[in-house]
DNA sequence: CCGCCGCCATGACATGGATCAAAGAATAAA
DNA sequence: TTTATTCTTTGATCCATGTCATGGCGGCGG
């Protein structure tokens, strides 16, 4: 995982397509409806107010990359609303997807200058973006601000030990188990109701994500269909049939 | 990997074992060789003497639970020698190190309350302790302190993320390779040779932090010293042949 | 409505790394 | 020095998952 949870929600008064324009005019902020899942929970009228004036919302269709690996760290951004997908690769095309960006999540942190890792929309997804240079102004304006953000990226540290466990020591079907629960937390989060899981991503990425092949995936949800302990309804949402029994084997006990 | 790098170093005047004592009458940092690595980097005079005020120094043999999964994260523990591992156990036993510690790295953050994860040393091991609360204040009194912190914590984000595309898609030959790299880089960083490379953990070790068994982790060594890749030498050194060969070996080109 | 194309499922087979077993090395203890 | 103990290496075998191949389904454009 690569998404820092901080955001703001807001749709409207965007284009597609990576066209920006400024948002400060609108006060997007006030409608937002995953501020407090975010640094924006952290922060005053008047710093919001700020952080406003700086940031720019985009909206992009699926399957488009926001940035790639490599490219010049310019930029900050914030999912409102769809799913993005951070990845790396390696020089044969080997992927390894190091997280799903949900609505609220946070990602575009760079240790250089440039990106370590591509970002790319799973879904149509509607983002903000906030220059880096004036981000970083207002985080030594703002040390709560700060604060708030080393929180997060101490979570993404927690979420990412919990992944190296999963890619390191468990079997695709504890793997599989261990996705639909993240998914159902990560829905739980963000008030969004936790048993039919929306599953918006593709086996193939999902196999990425699980360091599976896509092969191994749909092979996965079918014994996990056959064994009742799921079910595949429409719309890709997963009906969890026994949440503990599904803990249980995200776990292997 | 969950180090933050952050140090400063410095072993006299310590005692073995667990016990602690104040350092701040000795003010150690002045003589700590890590400090440029680590938060302390960041310092004035002024700062460094308040955080030589709450820090005490321990050590510790080789094979002491430092803290356990679970316990209460009352400390922030900074290495100034020896290697300490972290890990994360699946409820059957097995389990995965998301990183070893080398001196000037920092580890102990938490998420709650409660470390998510055990350490325990390696080596024999000396550490800087400092109690999370007064460690708290401080980096709300000192701004640069907290960004520096937070930029460390981007750094490990950013390891972590290697470390997914390794365990996830890697196979077992490019994990020791790239293994051998980081060591060597880390080595470096420190102003270590960077050639024969110290690797001062056991088979299990690097195999419960690579997803493998140690003896894939033994036939892969073997396999590596046949092809002339790499030699192994007294005191558990390896001496790396070509650093190119292996940069390519690490990424399957 | 039809046909293309991408996604998903499933089968047959191959294999990298795990597992099981046991014999050296190294280290610590006696 | 000898002996126990733990770590490492190596061999034989197995199996979970990967690879390759094929067919079905669903959506989208013509």
């Amino acid at each position: 995982m690569t998404h820092i949870d901080f955001a703001y929600s807001r749709d409207s008064n965007t284009q597609t397509n990576g066209k920006t324009d400024p948002a400060s005019e609108i006060h997007p902020c006030s409608a937002c409806t995953v501020r407090t899942l975010t640094v924006c929970a952290a922060l005053e009228a008047e710093e919001l107010r700020r952080l406003a004036e700086i940031l720019q919302t985009t909206r992009f269709d699926a399957g488009h990359t926001v940035f790639g690996e490599g490219d010049p760290a310019e930029t900050l951004y914030n999912v409102t609303s769809g799913t993005v997908k951070v990845y790396k690769l390696l020089p044969d095309g080997r992927r390894q997807i190091t997280g799903f960006l949900l609505p609220g999540d946070f990602f575009g942190l760079s240790v250089n200058d440039s990106y370590a890792y591509t970002a790319e929309t799973v879904t149509p997804v509607s983002l903000c973006r906030f220059p880096r240079r004036r981000m970083e102004a207002l985080l030594d304006e703002f040390p709560k601000m700060q604060r708030r953000l080393f929180s997060m990226a101490s979570n993404e540290l927690a979420a990412a030990q919990d992944q190296m466990l999963l890619l390191g020591r468990k079997t695709a079907k504890e793997k599989i188990c261990s996705f639909l629960l993240l998914l159902s937390q990560r829905a739980s989060r963000r008030g969004h109701k936790t048993n039919p899981v929306h599953v918006p991503m593709s086996r193939a990425d999902i196999a990425d994500y699980l360091g599976l092949t896509t092969e191994t995936v749909s092979r996965t949800f079918t014994q996990l269909k056959t064994s009742r302990v799921i079910s595949l309804l429409e719309g890709n949402k997963v009906q969890i049939q026994d949440m503990d029994d599904l803990l249980d084997l995200a776990e292997g006990a």
